[in-house]
DNA sequence: TAGATTGTTAATCGATTAACAATC
DNA sequence: TAGATTGTTAATCGATTAACAATC
């Protein structure tokens, strides 16, 4: 195990696709893999398996492999997904409402607890059974109502004032939609989803013909 | 100029940014940037930009730095990007009414041709102005309509079905939104947007206290 | 016990950063 | 021309892979 701080955002990135394969093989009744034949299922390297897992202690067992559930649990709790996340989505167009949607839908853990929108005709409206609240009330709502991840799926000129006040309000991440990039102190986190870059690579790999 | 084949992955993923960040430039009417300058701005260092660059060309000019306008146009051809792309949806969810809406709202070059669905309650629909067809004629639509980008907004368990039929009907490119890792040929692209992966990894650095 | 497979150290590979000569 | 800044080579850093002793 890796004693001293901080892992790399490569290993980081990887752990919730073990915990994918993890949860796919619980579910075929799956007890026990090595990390040669978990790496036939997820492509990273059998010696990447080994050297990742343990970052953060030893999972496996000499001879035997890993225990499938018991992995899954380490990685879970590894990724910090044994608490609640209450979340709030700044910007209730079609993308805020699809992640209303979406994230009660695939993820126990984490809770959409207010949406906001500054459009007069959105708010009033429930989506996905939660009010849409005016913008206008976002700090008062804060200072009530701790939030620990702040959804922002607002258009790009606004998104960092929108990331600034939910700071403001204590929010700890920030899950952002906007095609822009965030300006955040250290201790805030965030998770950029660009979609239209994500578009764009695509266009790169099928105009160069490569995967 | 890098002559030999492969550019890696990293430098290509970093592009978006830099058209994202020039256009903004644009926008201000700056006309011309050092490496320098636009290190500060996009947060890599003025060394990695040149490398970056120079991977495609000399792009810049001795003691003068980059054409702002040059530059954007130069990596929107390198990523493809003056081309139409037509892309097909399947699954007309949340999701995939979301990204019906959204490209077409900020991607020129990239349209959306077509929608499909199993279900007999969103056959027939119309969203922005694409009728949702039926997912039973996806084979026949494909081979009158040629279609570049596949978009998966499906559940995980048919995400790899609907990926075969849409690569035996002559799609480049696959858009999965579905969280499964889907398995394809050398010759298909794949660009994978794991939203529960996305936030699986928030969760982790919020857990951890880090950036 | 013998065989299997981990945990971990060492070797390799690739990506980022630094340095500087070339040149606008 | 002198100053600025690139393009590019060399040095460094980090991440991945290989190897193998430890051990279940």
């Amino acid at each position: 195990m890796k004693e001293n701080g901080k892992i790399s955002n490569a290993v980081i990135r990887r752990l919730p696709r073990y915990r994918r394969v993890l949860k796919e093989l619980m579910k075929r009744g799956i007890e026990r893999i090595s990390s040669n034949d978990l790496s036939l299922l997820i492509g990273y390297t059998a010696s990447q398996i080994r050297q990742d897992l343990n970052n953060f202690g030893g999972f496996g067992q000499q001879g035997y492999g890993y225990n499938v559930e018991g992995l899954y649990a380490q990685i879970g709790s590894i990724l910090g997904l044994d608490r609640e996340y209450k979340m709030a989505i700044i910007g209730s167009g079609n993308l805020g409402q699809a992640i209303a949607n979406y994230t009660t839908y695939y993820r126990a853990g984490f809770v959409v607890s207010a949406i906001f929108d500054v459009n007069p005709k959105l708010i009033g409206i429930s989506i996905n059974g939660i009010e849409v609240l005016d913008y206008e009330n976002l700090d008062t709502f804060l200072e009530e109502n701790p939030i620990d991840i702040g959804i922002i799926c607002t258009t790009k000129s606004s998104a960092q004032d929108v990331a600034n006040r939910l700071i403001k309000g204590g929010v700890k991440g920030i899950w952002n939609f906007a095609p822009v990039d965030i300006e955040v102190n250290d201790d805030i986190s965030v998770e950029n989803v660009h979609l239209s870059d994500s578009l764009n690579t695509l266009a790169y790999y099928i105009s160069h013909n490569q995967k």
